[in-house]
DNA sequence: CTCGGTTGTCTAGCAGTGCTAGAATCAATC
DNA sequence: GATTGATTCTAGCACTGCTAGACAACCGAG
């Protein structure tokens, strides 16, 4: 058993490193670098291999998509939890959420942007994903507004939050006004 | 010189017919399905052809972005004008935005998803461009509120639609709702 | 301690991509 | 009608994601 037992751990480790190592070259030289044959050799085995743990480019790309949302709910509640009143907390998240796509512009796209095979605002939509929209949503209810549904808001409001984010990263807005675009927002759609 | 205008013509002729070409073709099937192959095939002409016209796909890319920002303007304007008060025409914008968006998914990508080599909100950027900003700027500068530079406020507003219309079609956000999404984003950013 | 069989990994290859050098062909001029 | 110059094509490069089948390493039984 033990051996089995060693085995399958292993393979665990080989999977993560895998993941890991997609998610490093993507941040390092972008997506369109990622090709199985790179991969591959930095993890220092052969393109196979890849194809052993997921079922495709695509698969890797989805599984850095959730290690990022994982991650990026624990910003945003860290972010949150350190404001004090709805306000206030609502900025941080903001700012926590554009903070942490220019920080990690590889794993955001994975997770937005690209497709990794993943279900969003679905019943199968896997549990990571649905919980970085429940951070969202935490602090996002406490200003949506009487009459206005805080999933609906949480929705447009993170919309919102999307488009400032890939337009500045695609140099389609300037980055120099992003705080008072972010402020912008949160004084505008916050209702109390 | 009758002759060279008319082979100057003609290659006009052609320059327009790859254009017309990738964009139908990326509205079929994707972007991903033009290749450089398909597309001469569908032109009736080899490869290299579009080389002598555009240095790249990625140019090729960008034309269809022009035509659509061209087109784009035309539609905004056209569905503002026929809006009465600042508010109304805030809401036609805005449907009319993500209307082009839906109907031209492709040319949508072209040009805010894709790289097609232009530049934005610069001194250098293209004519169609700046005019399809300007044609957003010309409705939401009524509602920009005092104190708050329309421009700015313009590009947070276009952030949020382009949210709105990525998310939407990316099937990161229900269709159903759209409509009340739009609604709470037209009557919460517009100040007056 | 050796052997058989399974499991795991690799080599080699397919069909496709964007792009280009150089051959071939066409057409306008003398 | 021949020549010359522009235009277009054929063929190929280096790359992509992905896979079939050969090969090697290892585990458990005798």
């Amino acid at each position: 058993m033990s051996v089995q037992e060693r085995k399958q751990r292993e393979r665990a480790d080989r999977e993560r490193l895998i993941v890991a190592t997609a998610r490093e070259l993507a941040e390092q030289q972008g997506w369109d670098a990622v090709t199985t044959r790179r991969l591959a050799e930095r993890i220092e085995y052969s393109q196979p291999v890849l194809y052993s743990h997921f079922s495709g480019k695509r698969e890797i790309i989805g599984a850095v998509a959730l290690e990022g949302a994982a991650e990026m709910a624990v910003a945003l509640r860290a972010a949150t939890s350190a404001a004090t009143g709805p306000r206030a907390r609502v900025t941080a998240l903001a700012r926590a959420y554009l903070d942490y796509a220019e920080r990690n512009p590889a794993v955001y796209d994975a997770m937005f942007q690209l497709d990794g095979g993943l279900a969003f605002a679905q019943e199968e939509t896997p549990e990571p994903l649905k919980d970085a929209f429940a951070a969202l949503l935490e602090s996002l209810a406490e200003v949506a507004g009487a009459g206005v549904d805080p999933g609906l808001f949480t929705e447009t409001f993170w919309a919102a939050l999307h488009g400032l984010a890939t337009l500045t990263r695609a140099r389609r807005l300037p980055p120099e006004d992003t705080e008072r675009r972010v402020d912008l927002l949160v004084t505008r759609l916050s209702a109390a």
